[in-house]
DNA sequence: GTCGGCGCTGTAAACGATTACAAGAACGAT
DNA sequence: ATCGTTCTTGTAATCGTTTACAGCGCCGAC
């Protein structure tokens, strides 16, 4: 009635459990024992029982992914991309969200202690020294998408946000906007920080001073439109002159850095939210304000007017990641890599 | 070295395994016996195998939720939801991308067998008899996000699609637009039939033709913008008559139905996708064509202009898909339930 | 013909937890 | 003081697999 075990299909077919498991794993057999084990298994409709495996094999062929928020597009690509690599390896894999808390991470992280799964992505948002040791300490592979220190001792993937920020103010150069304002996330964040610290060097590299600086409470839409009325409450704005300044900005927008002629959004979802913002006062983008973001993700082509984005390699990062991992699982005494990929810009309408 | 067992902690603490399995699980112990028991858990480090236990125990603590395609907004919606029931509930998400083919659906569930997870919420794109027959065999509960015939004898929650349909065409009615065209997704699929028929229904009840019909290749949003270009060639369109009119539509567009004033996408992707076609014939949207999406998810709002969208409950589909699940695996007696979560209409500023 | 070697198969011991069952301790009632 | 009840604890079986080890044919070589 309840689901054959090996022992019913040794049974079945008149030979040793050992046999079976044999020949369900491909280990040597003669012609006639495959036949018989496979006609049994066949017969009663066996399916070896993954728990009972894991527990002696000492795997579960699964790899946890953790992230911050699957809300948040980049991820997505991310999740898409690990999902394609660990799945052609055979594993499958477990998403989990984290929140924006690290003590969440934290005690993921330290839960992989149970054996669950066999290794384990992490997208830190933040990171402390908690998390650090967590991951040192941890009883399965980590791999860390995104920065921590190499004192972690941990395979990680992360992106080239400076050099990102630097094709993104270039960019804007090229096409004739210096007045830039800069739309980051927190920056008490993994991301945040990296993103801060970029744009403050590219912007000096480019001997330019930002028109203003916003900090959104976190990295989604909503907090993308709320810094939108912060950032262009009070700011001359627009290339034509067209925006505020005709409904009369204040005087002091001026001493605050001049008009406004481009933003640089730290990720896509912010980008789009402080377009909307834009739009609601009548700018146009790119005419008006020039827009570029962060990511890449199918959010900027789907938006509109499409948005210039940075790729940060998102899908690439995922497949490392997902590589490292695996490759660590099978050799965990290699010493640990530290990849950086390359960002490039993707340039589409919402900038001239 | 390696990770301490249960057997480990009880000679620490001089006590028996069963006493610490007791302590561990919240079975009555003395005091003196807890105490022991955690300070050797303490000192140790010991986390319990999940392996190990799920063997034993006969459940992983898993559940399985498949999706066609996790790029697809409404999916990360309904993700959202699912995750927050199951973790509220001590159990992980184990989240399986499945593809457009049916095949690969019944390969997934005939798996579950293995028992890696407890339990599967499912969303088939496509069903077939397969599918159906596997379901039914499956030896842990599954709840079907979707349509299936009330003979697959398995809970199931689905969206009404007819009433959206009626929703979304009554809007276009009551704010003038009569002249409409439907985009639908592949009708092969379980979406794609229920849209068809809602939408052929709810144009009947409103004594309306359709302007035009297109079948797109899949629900993304690159299958939208060709829909878009299908179904905006040659046709005559516009409320002010200031697109393809004036650059000469085909004389047999009037034939066909006549001139286009509004568009209902079967749902979110495509909607947007055809609205970047008509952006790129210079149509304004809700000006000369309104559009009107389905799922209501966050691309909805993100895009612009922000999209009228058919809310059909994909946060409530997953909630009530979750719980299902729960309450069947503690009670497998019950008889099937079949819950239809009704649609709402979320007007924004697509349509005018 | 015997023996070594090789290759297949079966027996039984793991893997690390839970839990049925039995045994012992403690305690109150008679 | 004895007995029965209750409560706690320990012993050992069990979940369903994999795999070390031993046994047993069979073959070729001497």
């Amino acid at each position: 009635m309840s689901r054959p075990t090996i022992a019913g299909v040794a049974r079945a077919a008149g030979v040793s459990v050992a046999s079976v498991s044999r020949v369900l794993n491909g280990l040597p057999a003669t012609g006639e024992m495959v036949e018989r084990v496979q006609r049994a298994v066949e017969e009663l409709g066996y399916v070896p029982d993954a728990r009972a495996r894991s527990l002696k094999v000492g795997r579960t062929f699964q790899l946890t992914l953790a992230v911050a928020d699957v809300g948040n597009p980049v991820y997505v690509t991310m999740m898409r991309a690990v999902e394609e690599v660990v799945s052609a390896a055979g594993y499958r894999l477990v998403v989990t969200t984290t929140g924006p808390d690290v003590v969440d991470e934290v005690a993921l992280v330290r839960g992989m202690a149970r054996g669950y799964a066999d290794g384990l992505v992490i997208s830190p948002l933040r990171v402390d020294d908690d998390l650090i040791k967590s991951i040192r300490e941890c009883d399965v592979p980590v791999v860390v998408a995104g920065n921590v220190p190499a004192s972690a001792g941990v395979d990680t993937v992360r992106a080239n946000s400076p050099k990102g920020m630097l094709l993104a103010v270039e960019h804007l150069l090229a096409t004739g906007r210096k007045r830039i304002a800069f739309v980051n996330g927190p920056v008490d964040t993994v991301p945040g920080t990296a993103r801060a610290k970029g744009f403050a060097d590219a912007m000096k590299a480019s001997g330019l001073r930002a028109v203003a600086e916003v900090e959104a409470v976190d990295f989604t839409f909503a907090a993308g439109r709320e810094a939108g009325v912060e950032l262009l409450s009070g700011l001359d704005i627009g290339v034509r002159g067209s925006g505020a300044e005709a409904r009369g900005g204040r005087p002091g927008a001026e001493a605050r850095g001049g008009r406004l002629d481009a933003v640089i959004a730290a990720n896509d979802l912010l980008a789009v939210g402080i377009m909307h913002e834009l739009a609601a006062r009548e700018l146009v983008v790119p005419d008006d304000v020039a827009v570029i973001g962060m990511d890449d993700s199918e959010l900027a082509e789907q938006c509109f007017p499409p948005l210039t984005s940075v790729n940060l390699g998102s899908a690439e990062r995922g497949r490392r990641a997902a590589e490292l991992l695996l490759a660590r699982i099978d050799d965990d005494t290699r010493a640990p890599r530290r990849i950086v990929v390359q960002p490039t810009l993707s340039v589409r309408k919402s900038t001239p």
